[in-house]
DNA sequence: ATGAGTGCAAAAAGTTTGCACCGCT
DNA sequence: AGCGGTGCAAACTTTTTGCACTCAT
C-alpha cells in the first residue's frame, strides 16, 4: 500500500488506454470509451456475459456489439489494463490490472465467490522457482480453491443442504 | 521420485476407480477399463483430444466413443484420479491426482510446455492465507508463466509444438 | 481515399446431452 | 425386468471471424 502515491498520479484508464491504441496506430472509438469505462466503473471481477448485460442498460447514444466487447477486451488485455483471472462456469473472469496491485484469489467451491489476497512471500518463492528451472517467469494465476468461511459456517443440523450432485 | 515406495502399496488405478464407482452404484465397465489403463499408461499431462488419439491406436477389442472417454474423464476427475492442471489452447488438460505428490506449473508462453514444480513453502503461505480468512482450503491451482528455458534462448531454433503438451 | 472499426450472422471448437439400443445383475 | 452404459448425432456455449459498410483523418 506504500506505494498508492505512485498510484494516484496515473492517468485514466481510458487514457492509458488511448496511449496504447496509439502506439497501435489505432484509435479510442466512441465504442471502445464506453467499454473501457463500464469495465472501470467498478472493481467487481466480471465475464464478457455480465459486461455485455451492464451496457446494454446504460443509455448512451451508442450501442455496443457483442463483438466488439469481445475485441475490446482482448484489447485491453493486452493493453494490461485487464487480466484473465480465473475461468467459472466456461467463462473467461477478468480484473483491473492497472493501478491495483499483484494479489491472488481464494475460490469457494460453493458459492463461486471470489476472495482476494495478497502475500508478498508468494512472489519471492516464484521467482527462486523459475531462476532454478531457468524459466523467465512473467506472471502467474494461482486460485485456492475450498469452502469460503460463509458456506462452511452452520452445519447444526438439518440447515445444511446437501444438493449439487 | 522419491516416495515411489509408498506409492507402489496403493491399488491400482482402475481398482481405486472401480472402488469408487461402486460406492456411485456404477460400475468399471470394459470401456471405462480401458480408458483408466490408457490415462494411467503414461504420466504425461494430456488433454481429451489427445487421450482420444491414444485410444484409437489401442487394438482392443472394445473401441470407445468420445462421449464414453468424456464421461469417463469427468467421473475419473469426482474419483479423485485426474485433476485439471491448466487450459492451454482452449482445451482442458489434465493430469494424474493419484499416487503423485502435489505441485505446480511453469508454463511457457512460447510452446506451451508444462514443467513441473514443487515447493513445499508453498502450502505452509496457502494454509496460512486460508486460515485468515476462515477458508477451508481444499486445493489449489498455481500456473507461473513466461519463457522456458529453451524458448528464451537464441532465436536459432525456438520450440514449436503448440499442439503438444 | 485509406485503412481502422463496427455490427451481424455464421463459424469454430470443445464439451455435453437426448435418445434408442445393449447388456449386466 | 430394471438400470446403468454406450454410441451417434444433434445441441450448446462461449468466443472468433468473414464480410460489407461506415467513419475519422
Amino acid at each position: 500500500m506504500s506505494d498508492l502515491a505512485a498510484i494516484a498520479v496515473e492517468v485514466s484508464p481510458s487514457e492509458r488506454f488511448r496511449e496504447y491504441l496509439a502506439t497501435q496506430g489505432k484509435r479510442l472509438t466512441s465504442e471502445r470509451a464506453i467499454i473501457v469505462d463500464e469495465v472501470f466503473a467498478s472493481h467487481e471481477h466480471f465475464d464478457a456475459e455480465q459486461l455485455v448485460a451492464r451496457l446494454v442498460q446504460r443509455t448512451d447514444k451508442t450501442r455496443v456489439s457483442r463483438s466488439t466487447i469481445y475485441r475490446a477486451l482482448a484489447e485491453l488485455e493486452k493493453a494490461g489494463l485487464l487480466r484473465k483471472v480465473a475461468r467459472t462456469n466456461d467463462r473467461e473472469i477478468y480484473e483491473h490490472d492497472y493501478g491495483y496491485p499483484q494479489h491472488d484469489h481464494l475460490i469457494c467451491k460453493k458459492c463461486g465467490e471470489l476472495t482476494e489476497f495478497q502475500n508478498p512471500e508468494l512472489k519471492e518463492i516464484l521467482q527462486g522457482v523459475a531462476a532454478a528451472y531457468g524459466f523467465r517467469m512473467e506472471g502467474h494465476r494461482l486460485e485456492v480453491s475450498g469452502i469460503c468461511a460463509n458456506c462452511s459456517r452452520p452445519p447444526s443440523r438439518g440447515h445444511r443442504k446437501l444438493d449439487m450432485i
